[in-house]
RNA sequence: GGCGGCAUAGCCAAGAGGCUAAGGCGACGGUCUGCAAAACCGUUAUCCCCGGUUCGAGUCCGGGUGCCGCCUCCA
């Protein structure tokens, strides 16, 4: 266990605080899953990732962890996409949970080790609601039950508001219900319609509020006290203000979540994701064009609290000018005057930033590949040397970072220097004694899993993950390897009979592909340009 | 309208009062190379504007300006 203080930043209390928890040496996290209504987006890939990344470090730090992820398998939008489908709500639900996982395990996401589901609690949540409903905190209104959000004297405390403003702002937006006493009261259960998916209550037949669920898995797995609350940043009001609410109404002012953290958002083209600006994208279509590690290490590369720019390059069909925002939309090249149709263009579309990270990736794994290859090649020394001077201190340069609220930016900033003197060393070596080049890049191999362990990223066997990256990258620019394969070999046959200028003129030909030959003592290879 | 966040080099991005403001991409120069590429080395910023607090501020406070988000389903 290390003592050194881990700090993190808390959207309750508005600061950064040092990770206190409610027993020494362990943590209790819960983590607002999806709600499995659909195939997971970019976004929720991030609001699992990050939670995913928090644990492995709090764990790699020695904390004993319980982690709790839920999913919400009951909600109006579960329901309305039961009725598009024609299929029962349940099956909706256990379908998009089913691609949610393979998502999550694409990713290299830790399974968490309780996932609670709404349907298996409704005993809890009916007690909590009885509870409220019992303490004066929420009224029944023909089979539906609200809460009094009036008499929870903290109510805004997390998202900084006032009930008062609120009412005034979202007079005009919210469609008043009469029954309730006020606007901004909540349901926490529902009576049943029909068709729609019904548990018997003390308030009649119906089904659970959309955030009632959080407080009582929370409180079922957790205790009614914990250390951490995850979640996006839309969550903060109103469906985290509203867990506080209920379960802090229930069980006591000083109960609950102890830490709240709160992911920013990802945008596309400068503005927030959506369905209607047409720049929403599934984790599944960004991982069949670049590796899913790229994706995870993308969203890893800034802190988990900023947002998130997705740039976004389509070049046209018919004359292969980038497109604006508003030609992306029109699918109206200005310049040609050619017309793209939607899901064309959909297709077409470049991430110049997950073109950067996979570019990384492959460095570091790269990187990985030749130190591990010259460690089996070589005999350990024996005895001791002074190590390179970057690769000894990056492991706690990293962790360091990552005792910051979880920079992970800061982190990978870390591995550059060591990287760079791995890389030298692998190269030359001059300067440097053989047992000191030796046991710098054992160490640097070594504390490179310590590093993977945390970020779920370079972990893999590199030569495995660059194969997978080459051919998917090859199938995005649609490049035709067996040609160059058989480019490379007629010049491979030219070189060797130092005709430079065949060779030369071969090369032109494989950079007209986007491919550009390394030549080394042991053959010529072939990367991306 | 209310509330919140952000503004650091050509682009992305760390930085939460104090040694020479991380790192990545790009660019330029060099080493290596048949020439290249890859890899390595080097160069490339005084932090949106104005005022204040402090011995000292990118970092704190006040006022501008500009983006973004939430207030309705949203990760």
């Amino acid at each position: 266990m290390n003592p050194a203080p881990i700090e993190l930043h808390d959207t309750l209390s508005g600061a950064r605080r040092p990770l206190e928890t409610l027993e020494p040496g362990k943590v209790g996290i819960y983590c607002c899953g999806p709600t499995v209504y659909d195939l997971t987006h970019v976004g929720n890939a991030r609001a699992a990732i990050v939670p995913d990344v928090i644990v492995r470090f709090l764990r790699q730090q020695g904390y004993e962890v319980k982690y709790v992820r839920n999913i919400t398998d009951i909600d109006d939008k579960i329901i309305r996409r039961s009725l598009e489908e024609g299929r029962p709500a349940v099956e909706v639900a256990a379908r998009y949970a089913a691609e949610y996982h393979r998502d999550m395990a694409d990713l290299n996401v830790t399974p968490p080790d309780v996932e609670p589901c709404v349907q298996d609690h409704i005993p809890q949540i009916i007690e909590l609601v009885r509870s409220l409903v019992d303490k004066g905190l929420a009224y029944a209104v023909d089979g539906d039950v609200y809460y009094r959000v009036r008499a929870f004297p903290g109510y805004g405390k997390l998202s900084k508001r006032r009930i008062d403003e609120m009412i005034e702002g979202a007079g005009s937006r919210i469609e008043v219900d009469e029954r309730k006493e006020s606007p901004l009261d909540f349901a926490l259960w529902k009576g049943a319609k029909p068709g729609e998916p019904a548990w018997d209550s003390p308030w009649g037949s119906g089904r659970p509020g959309w955030h009632i669920e959080c407080s009582a898995m929370s409180s079922t797995h957790l205790g009614d006290s914990f250390d951490i609350h995850t979640g996006g940043r839309d969550l903060v009001f109103p469906h985290h203000e509203n867990e506080i609410a209920q379960s802090q109404g229930a069980h006591g002012e000083d109960t609950f979540a102890r830490f709240w953290m709160h992911n920013g958002f990802i945008n596309f083209a400068g503005e927030k994701m959506s369905k209607s600006l047409g720049n929403f994208f599934t984790t599944r279509e960004i991982t069949a064009l670049y590796p899913p590690e790229t994706l995870r290490y993308f969203l890893l590369t800034v802190h988990y609290r900023s947002g998130l720019n997705f740039e976004i390059e389509v070049a046209c069909p018919g004359c292969g000018a980038d497109l604006g925002p508003d030609e992306q939309e029109t699918g109206l090249c200005r310049a040609c005057g050619h017309r793209t149709d939607t899901e064309e263009l959909r297709r077409r579309v470049r991430f110049p930033g997950l073109e950067e990270a996979d570019d990384r990736l492959a460095y570091v794994y790269g990187t990985l590949l030749k130190a591990r290859a010259f460690l089996a090649a070589a005999t350990r020394p024996s005895g001791e040397e002074p190590l390179g001077e970057a690769t000894a201190g990056m492991l706690a340069a990293f962790v360091e970072h990552m005792r910051g609220d979880f920079n992970t930016g800061g982190a990978l900033g870390a591995l550059s220097k060591p990287l760079g003197e791995v890389n030298g060393l692998l190269d030359s070596g001059k300067g440097v004694g053989k047992a000191a080049r030796y046991l710098t890049l054992e160490r640097f191999v070594r504390d490179m899993e310590q590093v993977a362990a945390i970020l779920g990223c370079f972990g893999q066997d590199p030569a495995t993950w660059l194969q997978l990256r080459r051919d998917m990258k090859a199938a995005r620019l649609g490049l035709d390897t067996e040609r160059v394969e058989r480019l490379l070999a007629e010049r491979t046959a030219a070189r060797q009979g130092k005709d430079w200028a065949a060779a030369d003129r071969i090369r032109d030909e494989l950079a007209d592909l986007g491919v550009g030959v390394q030549d080394g003592p042991e053959g010529s290879v072939w990367a991306f340009l």
